[in-house]
DNA sequence: CACATACTTAAGTATGTGCTTAACAATCAG
DNA sequence: CTGATTGTTAAGCACATACTTAAGTATGTG
């Protein structure tokens, strides 16, 4: 059962992709790894206006990477690992073959007894 | 010696995870995983312009995924495979304390003899 | 209620992206 | 040299992106 969300390659990845392409949009992402924020405090170390930032944070919400719930009139913004182990998944299975010997070549030396 | 190109986070990623935001661009990366190929080998999946796929080839290239030599009147492409590897490593990084948990988690369960 | 807080919506602008066609090299094969 | 192959350059077009400012909507606070 291979859904489109566990696709090794889709159409979700360009919108990840293109979501990290921007450094503003990267930096969240970071800041969001130590936990959930809000939009005002998302937006606090950058030198754009709050809709600017809010820009943002939809392009990171319909990529999937973040999601966010509207608590009273504040808006709590988290990170979703999935997705991002899913881009990292896809970099990950682009091994030219010389790589794929080198890999294996760590994997038996790993596994050789140390000394 | 931490030269920028070794940097975790900075510029260059905004063109390489730009030019993986665009599935022409994906595809021709999964390509040059099985090897180098030259321009019109490369064009030929697509039922885009040549002169379309030379642009999506000088993205690529500016980006640093891939390089190219022109020997005679063929360029050939192939990938950079360090450049994939630094991506990678940037969303390697991405993980909330919960995933660091569970990772010590399994790091911990792999250590335990089997049985 | 009055006012501040925390967004949200709308509209505008400058620049960038993904494609096209048409015309131009450069190299190689007969 | 002739002509086919392989790529390059230039110009243009429709649409998307990254912002902006100005005005609006909820939701808490004294």
């Amino acid at each position: 059962m291979l859904n489109n969300q566990d696709a090794p390659d889709g159409p979700e990845l360009d919108g990840v992709f293109h979501a990290l392409a921007d450094p503003t949009r990267r930096a969240i992402v970071i800041r969001l790894c130590e936990g959930p924020a809000s939009v005002s405090l998302l937006a606090e170390p950058f030198a754009i206006s709050l809709p600017g930032i809010v820009q943002h944070l939809q392009v990171l919400e319909a990529s999937g990477l973040i999601r966010s719930e509207k608590i009273g009139r504040v808006r709590s913004c988290s990170l979703v690992p999935a997705a991002v182990r899913r881009a990292e998944n896809w970099l990950g299975l682009r091994r030219t073959p010389e790589e794929r010997r080198l890999d294996r070549l760590e994997q038996f030396l790993k596994s050789q007894p140390p000394h």
